[in-house]
DNA sequence: GCGGATCAC
DNA sequence: TATGGTGATCCGC
């Protein structure tokens, strides 16, 4: 009996395991032996015991779909039958078999470049990575079952003379922008998917290439005592790769060489003016730039052109004929999980159901119409037809940008919290290479079971700056500690991501913006106005099972390392995030009164200041300890030093293991749910709303508990410093700027470093700063008056900064229409009118279905900031 | 909008 | 000793 649960379990794990010999240059090998080795490598390990867990789900998922598929009745069949048949005919009268589409994958790339670069290793197996994860192998170590994304202590084992060459991404990026050189020749607009791969569509390339002189398609060996058609594998010398192709250079030799030729520019070869040739032509430039081999599928759409890229692999490449006959034979055969999008999961859902080559696919349609979703099935049905995308979409906008690290075990919450600030300054920081902002953080959490977990938050406002998005991280990751304990989260990956970028409105000058919401008839090209297709009322079972697929590897965006290039490629001009944006009136009044508020306030701060630079410098210097270790061994991660304000932030957590700081009352609320906390702050809000004038501020310690009180008082170090500033305070003063009144706090006791702020507006309630929340705390906290969010910083610049960004979210979204923070009703009346007149319709919608919420809406967080009364006649009355 | 899951490279 | 990082999408809530 154990036995066999033990050897199913096995069963399980090689399902999503075992070597797959799909792969080029994996065929024929002795998948037992090899399976066999993985096994008993991996067995026992957490990682082991998760993918049994994931693999049960995704039995689970199958089980489920069989329930259904047996509830099918005949009638339900034959309707799907007639709806399957019709859209079978729309596509078909789609059908458009007149492009040239090419997928270049260059051959085990990362490996050819090492091998290239390191002679020895040629007739060795070798692999690119590291004893935890390879990259690629090269096609001998693949005889042993060593492939990509395979970890190499197990590789190891399958083959004990491999050598492992740590990844070189600077060099693969290098040999992909030769590469990309000479794609562009042929396809200016080619999107590449990854350092090795691209799609071409060669359409026009080809209908030029027809009158192009022979001379124009004859290209020179780069070593010219190689014959035709032999593999150039010994290493290229300095001089002799700047040797360039005759090709789309101005080169003056016009008349062919003579194949074998030993003349100035060595042996040619001519091309002809099919796209056979025109593609072999481009590889074999590719090879004779960068001594690489590259394989190519050509085919009339992209999904066949990935599958027929495969074909021939390595050095080769394969055409499908531009006929429908061709295309469905090629079809017939043709195993699901070749298929671009159909993964381990769906293959395994789709074999349940005895489909395992795309005809199956065609045949099953109707059944496959009940029990998938809408975008599966539209995906099934054109695959079913070798149906694919025939024009290759320009460049896409990122939609997301992310940072993560796997590390040995990490369960200190002082820690976690430490690298959860690293990532955010490091995320920060290609933010602003590339001049983002977004409006969701997710943090992304992996324990040693290898279970991962994401939480997100969506803020009115995009972020940006390291402490921006560290407020939001930092809150996520200890309501996921307060969660677990007592406890501790046993982390081995931590991840941040920022997502729902701004429009490029949203990231160039306010003054813009408002003129271009202004215009009528003007689109807003924001993010809003690509709305997403509405999804037509699904007719199938209510509860299908359901295969993600990825509809089109294009959509996919460019990966992390080709970012860079991307933007050099596109426009990319004008979003740098240093640049100084213009001001827009508002903007310029409402800065001005800000920077009076802080010019005051931070006459005090000189003390805060001066600590922060000693936190500045411990932090730089912990970064380059992760810096290194990262790319010098991913899995040993060494924990930094924590950063005074860290250390603060983490001594907080532990001593208030479920509780968030309430920015009005500042009051510790014992919760760690969001929507307590947020009732909590409603409460708050309407307090003082109806006690105006008082009460925000308190200028006694009431509102911490003893031990908070006691906490406080430990650090002691500032209080010289405090004293000079209980100095400058004026107990009770309140400053006036044109309308926001700012009063001074002060502190009843020696110690006490709170120091708050109240603006009080127009409608007299009360915002508050927050300050400092104990001695030992070097920097001051600030809760932002207008998303209510810690910010995580305690210089005054960035916080006036994040302010001063609320805030103009705030104005554009009253100008929007988006009145979700304005309590007052005439606004929400006028903004309909505003919405019809000035926006494209839908965003006009997306406005309405966002936030219309009923006068009887219970609190929500998007509630709390009824409190406050920002539209732009109280702002800048 | 969130969170889990799948997929690609 | 030891199983990645980045980006995208889909689906069910």
């Amino acid at each position: 009996m154990e036995n066999k649960t033990a050897s199913t379990k096995e069963e399980g794990f090689l399902t999503r395991m075992a070597l797959n010999d799909n792969k080029a240059g994996m065929e024929g090998l002795d998948r037992d032996k090899i399976n066999k080795i993985i096994m008993e490598a991996s067995k026992g390990s957490r990682f082991y015991e998760n993918e049994l867990k994931r693999e049960q789900q995704a039995n689970q998922r199958i089980e489920k779909m069989m329930l259904q598929k047996a509830q099918i009745t005949e009638q339900q069949l034959n309707k799907a039958q007639v709806q399957v048949k019709k859209m079978a005919l729309a596509l078909e009268k789609s059908r458009d078999l007149s492009r040239m589409i090419v997928h270049v994958d260059m051959d085990a790339f990362y490996a050819a470049v090492e091998m290239r670069d390191c002679p020895e290793l040629k007739d060795k197996p070798m692999a690119v990575g590291s004893m935890s994860m390879l990259s690629t192998s090269n096609y001998h170590a693949r005889k042993y079952g060593v492939r990509a994304a395979m970890p190499g202590f197990i590789a190891k084992k399958l083959c004990p003379n491999l050598v492992i060459v740590p990844t070189n991404f600077d060099k693969y990026r290098a040999v992909s922008d030769e590469i990309r050189e000479i794609f562009a020749d042929y396809d200016p607009h080619f999107q590449p998917v990854s350092l090795d791969e691209a799609y071409l569509d060669f359409t026009d390339h080809l209908e030029q290439r027809q009158s192009l002189p022979e001379s124009a398609r004859t290209h020179r060996y780069r070593i010219s005592s190689i014959a035709a058609g032999t593999k150039l594998i010994e290493p290229l010398k300095k001089e002799e790769s700047d040797l360039s192709p005759v090709l789309f250079e101005d080169s003056p030799s016009s008349s062919p060489c003579l194949l074998g030729s030993d003349g100035a520019g060595g042996a040619c070869e001519v091309f002809g003016t099919s796209v056979e040739e025109a593609v072999r032509e481009m590889r074999f430039r590719i090879e004779q730039k960068t001594t690489l081999t590259a394989s190519a599928g050509i085919a009339p759409n992209m999904m066949l052109a990935k599958v027929c890229s495969d074909k021939n692999k390595p050095n080769g490449q394969y055409r499908l004929p531009p006929t429908r006959k061709a295309v469905m034979e090629f079809i017939q055969n043709l195993p699901v999980r070749k298929i671009c999008g159909i993964g381990k999961v769906s293959e395994k859902m789709l074999n349940a159901l005895g489909i395992t080559t795309c005809s199956h696919l065609g045949q099953q349609m109707a059944l496959l119409l009940l029990l998938f979703s809408e975008t599966s099935c539209h995906h099934f049905i054109e695959v079913s037809l070798g149906l694919g995308s025939t024009h290759i979409p320009r460049h896409e906008e990122r939609k997301s940008m992310s940072t993560e690290r796997t590390f040995k075990e990490l369960s200190k919450t002082e820690e976690q919290l430490s690298l959860c600030s690293e990532l955010c300054e490091d995320l920060a920081e290609d933010m602003k290479k590339e001049g983002l902002k977004g409006k969701t953080v997710t943090l992304k959490l992996k324990n040693v079971n290898f279970e991962v977990k994401t939480r997100a938050q969506t803020l009115p406002y995009a972020v940006a700056t390291k402490e921006e998005i560290f407020a939001v991280a930092k809150d996520l990751l200890k309501m996921e500690i307060e969660n677990e304990s007592p406890q501790p989260l046993r982390l081995r990956l931590m991840g941040v991501r920022v997502s729902a970028f701004s429009s490029s409105d949203d990231k160039t000058p306010m003054q813009k913006s408002i003129i271009g919401f202004l215009q009528p008839g003007r689109t807003n090209c924001s993010d809003s106005s690509k709305v997403k297709h509405q999804k037509p009322e699904k007719e199938r079972l209510s509860d299908h099972p359901s295969v993600l697929l990825q509809p089109s590897p294009v959509k996919n965006g460019p990966k992390k390392e080709e970012a860079h290039w991307q933007s050099e490629q596109g426009d990319s001009g004008g979003r740098q995030a240093d640049e100084k944006p213009q001001q827009s009136f508002f903007q310029r009044a409402h800065a001005k009164r800000l920077q009076l508020l802080v010019a005051d306030v931070s006459t005090q701060q000189d003390g805060y200041e001066k600590n922060m630079c000693v936190t500045a410098s411990v932090s730089t210097s912990s970064e380059e300890s992760v810096e290194s270790s990262t790319k010098a061994n991913k899995n040993n991660y060494s924990v930094p030093e924590l950063s005074t304000s860290d250390q603060n932030l983490a001594s907080m957590s532990h001593a208030r293991p479920q509780s968030l700081t309430c920015p009005v009352c500042f009051n510790q609320v014992d919760t760690n749910d969001l929507n307590v906390f947020n009732t909590h702050i409603d409460v708050c809000l309407n307090d003082a709303a109806s006690k105006p004038k008082e009460s925000t501020f308190s200028d006694e310690e009431s509102d911490l508990d003893p031990e908070e009180e006691r906490h406080e008082c430990e650090g002691g170090q500032r209080q010289g410093e405090e004293e000079v500033e209980e100095e400058q305070l004026t107990n009770g003063e309140e400053l006036e700027f044109g309308g926001v009144y700012v009063r001074k706090g002060q502190c009843s006791l020696k110690n006490n470093s709170v120091q708050k702020v109240s603006l009080i507006k127009g409608d007299n309630k009360h915002v508050t700063l927050q300050q400092p929340q104990s001695c030992h705390s070097k920097s001051p906290v600030f809760v932002c008056p207008v998303c209510h969010l810690t910010q995580d910083t305690d210089d005054l610049t960035v916080f006036n900064h994040h302010v001063d960004l609320c805030l103009n979210q705030e104005v554009l979204h009253e100008l929007k229409g988006q009145t979700t923070f304005t309590i007052n009703p005439p606004a929400v009346k006028n903004s309909k009118t505003e919405e019809r007149g000035l926006f494209p319709p839908q965003q006009a919608g997306k406005g309405k279905s966002k936030r219309r919420d009923s006068p009887s809406s219970p609190p929500s967080k998007k509630a709390k900031s009824h409190g406050f009364c920002n539209t732009i006649d109280k702002f800048f009355r």
